[in-house]
DNA sequence: TATTATTTTTAGATTTGTCTAAATTTTATT
DNA sequence: AATAAAATTTAGACAAATCTAAAAATAATA
């Protein structure tokens, strides 16, 4: 079956909330998408009729398995599109969300599948997320939030979570990238924050806001 | 100003019908959008409001300097992405159109200079066409339709006009492609048709109006 | 538990792009 | 020039995706 670019945003936005928490609810959905909870029911109903999503009025929603694999899909296009303009076209990391928001509804498989092999398959994207395969398989990875990580360890960045405008702009203040080795060098109780030390950088200090978002590497 | 990509292949298909006829008129464009004259005639309105048209009823049309522009710089990302898909995903030229069709509404003007300098600067697509450059300036080639050519002189083909795919099989048939070396060796008054030689390959007759798509190179 | 607050849904309107059928204008042909 | 044919436009309708405002259901609280 075939999806308008806004059935396919909101089948998206569904898997990212639900990975979070099990059930979603409209207003979050609203939230999200940067639109109106009565936007949302209208989509819901044709999603629900679509067999894309259980739907219970007034209860919330969760994808079906198929509108799973078709969310993934869209995830693996968004993916590997991002990977392509950082390591094929040369854009930073913090600057490919909006293009490949686009890119990601282009139809044909045969493109995407092309493209995979032209970038080398490749398993996570710059932003350290994982790139489905196409049978909606995602890598694993072990992966740490540095909140987590012993004080004086080194371990290399594998993921962000929140990859806002503002969160990226700052990372890149700290220069904190992707495969970057950084190490905890004091805790603080008081409000969780965290001293960090990059290779070549001044130490220097991040909110415990920010550290819940960074995801380190473990073997 | 931003343009829907409905909006968007108006302007296209208008700039490649203007390129033969001055004036454009509602039912060739119908024609060629394989839509309604009606659905046409409503467009017409918004674009003329636009000012990408000079447009006055019942009288025909034409895009303004300003509506040119914007083709233009569709026509560029329509072919750099064909190229893109030839020179780097591997796919075969007779395939690339529906998906460039697609790629060619995606917005980022940073991506398309990006994509340009990827690709090597190229001048012309992988069906020979010209690629307009990010002010609008077309590359010169030139071209001299075969039913021209001299006999028993060779020339490489340079491009050809009708890109269905029922061309694109014939010329993918008799071993044609963009560069290809062909010699006239014949020529029947009759209908028009032309035997021609390509090296490696038998001598084969095209009609006329085959011929008359095929554009080969001179000094 | 009764009442208030929040969340969600419905009803009805709007915009974009399309359509059919009818009306109008232009062009072609007796 | 009158009439027939073709091209074009208008009028009115429809589907998709959105919105506002009001109604209904659920959750929170006094």
């Amino acid at each position: 079956m075939n999806f308008s670019i806004s059935e396919e945003n909101y089948i998206k936005s569904i898997y990212h909330l639900q990975q979070q928490a099990g059930l979603v609810n409209t207003n979050s959905l609203a939230a999200e998408m940067q639109t109106k909870a009565a936007s949302v029911t209208d989509m819901l109903k044709k999603l629900s009729a679509k067999k894309i999503l259980q739907y219970e009025k007034y209860k919330g929603f969760k994808l079906t398995e198929h509108g799973r694999k078709v969310a993934l899909s869209v995830v693996r296009k968004h993916r590997l599109w991002e990977y392509f303009l950082v390591e094929k076209l040369g854009f930073a990391w913090d600057k490919v969300h909006d293009i490949a928001e686009e890119l990601e509804h282009i139809s044909s498989n045969d493109l995407i599948e092309k493209l995979q092999q032209f970038l080398g398959n490749p398993s996570f994207d710059p932003h350290g997320d994982p790139i489905p395969d196409s049978n909606g398989r995602i890598p694993k990875l072990n992966q740490l939030c540095v909140t987590a990580l012993p004080l004086n360890k080194s371990a290399a960045v594998s993921s962000v979570t929140n990859q806002s405008p503002q969160m990226l702009e700052m990372l890149k203040h700290y220069a904190i990238a992707i495969g970057t080795s950084i190490k905890i060098t004091r805790r603080f109780q008081f409000d969780g924050s965290l001293e960090i030390k990059v290779l070549k950088q001044p130490a220097c200090i991040i909110s415990e806001q920010i550290a819940k978002n960074i995801f380190v590497h473990y073997d």
